[in-house]
DNA sequence: GTCTATAGGTGGATAGAC
DNA sequence: GTCTATCCACCTATAGAC
């Protein structure tokens, strides 16, 4: 199983660069011409690949949006607690902010109404699936007694998921990781039972 | 006190419709075409007022943070209590929202890589005075017990500003202005003392 | 202050050779 | 699968007439 020749694909360079560019410079802070540059080939290559911008963008959002998959499936074996399992969330969002990147489909909702119509949509099933796997673990977390918090949990979920979004967008303005760290650290201490409600209040 | 000519001043039309466009679509989505189509005039004519598109979006950011500061002062002058001044602030992001629009210098933090260094510079300040409105409505309202949280009121300054940019750029995109309600009126209930802990808690 | 005209560059995208 | 060469629309910006 596996094609014909290359190794290391074109096509997975051009994924991984663009990927870049969309996290730092946003869909329309970047061209083809970025790209070939990067990768030493012609802009012709790249549309060999990659016909369209827009198609090229599909793809980017797909990719990603597997690979946040895999994070949480992997998180769901490794932790069994709900606190653990948000706290490897939040360790993604972390992880992409000192790579000095914004999240993908954050950038992307920035972008949205310049976008077509497949990536819009591909933007908001992204948000939806996050929200999805977060309301399962605070569900999970509150059944358990280790998380409080009141009404659904599909409204927490898109607490997150928004706050989250937005420290790590303000957070890289100012090249400060600890600015999104801060919020994040006081979004879970406000959704765990015991200990933070001794170690903070003043 | 005013000019010789003119009246409803080209420049002023050229700054409401670009500071639009940059709230839609983001500083790299729109073009000097864009307006010049939008106000009937030529795009040598928007040279004229701006010369160059950095000029223009400084300009934007130092005209949206003269008119937030006001805002500001109107909420300080017309609310006694934090959690009025509080519910107002909220209110503009909430407004902004509703005509289908990001905050403008949310959505330049998106840009904020691609901009030039002036409009950089801009887009922090505007971040940081902000937070130090908030911070002193939030310290206010401790000192009268009406508020509750722990720790710095700048930390939690800073995680309303970052909830509340990201919770507008995930509404938008779903298009559902109720997104942002919802979170936002979670934000504020966490912070106020003592109603809500009756009301949501399930 | 607004226009016509245009410069000089870059955008995404294609044709066709290798 | 990658290249050269090219198209054409669009970009920001300027010169100079009115």
């Amino acid at each position: 199983m596996s094609g014909p020749a290359t190794r290391t694909d074109t096509a997975e360079r051009v994924l991984e660069l663009a990927e870049r560019l969309v996290q730092t410079r946003g869909f329309n802070g970047f061209s083809y011409a970025d790209i070939a540059k990067g990768l030493q080939v012609t802009k012709a290559s790249l549309h060999y690949h990659f016909p369209t911008k827009a198609e090229l963008g599909l793809r980017l959002i797909e990719r990603y949006g597997d690979n946040f998959a895999l994070a949480l499936a992997a998180i769901d074996e490794d932790e069994a607690s709900a606190a653990a399992r948000l706290r490897r969330y939040v360790g993604i969002y972390a992880g992409v902010l000192n790579a000095g990147r914004m999240c993908l489909c954050g950038m992307l909702a920035a972008d949205y109404m310049t976008l077509p119509e497949p990536m819009r949509t591909a933007v908001t099933h992204f948000f939806e699936a996050n929200e999805r796997w977060l309301a399962a673990v605070l569900e999970q977390g509150r059944a358990e007694a280790e998380l409080r918090f009141a009404g659904d949990a599909v409204e927490v979920a898109r607490l997150l998921v928004g706050s989250l979004e937005g420290a790590m967008l303000v957070a890289r303005s100012f090249g400060e990781a600890s600015r999104f760290e801060a919020i994040a650290d006081r979004l879970l201490a406000d959704l765990l039972v015991a200990e933070p409600e001794r170690a903070l209040v003043g």
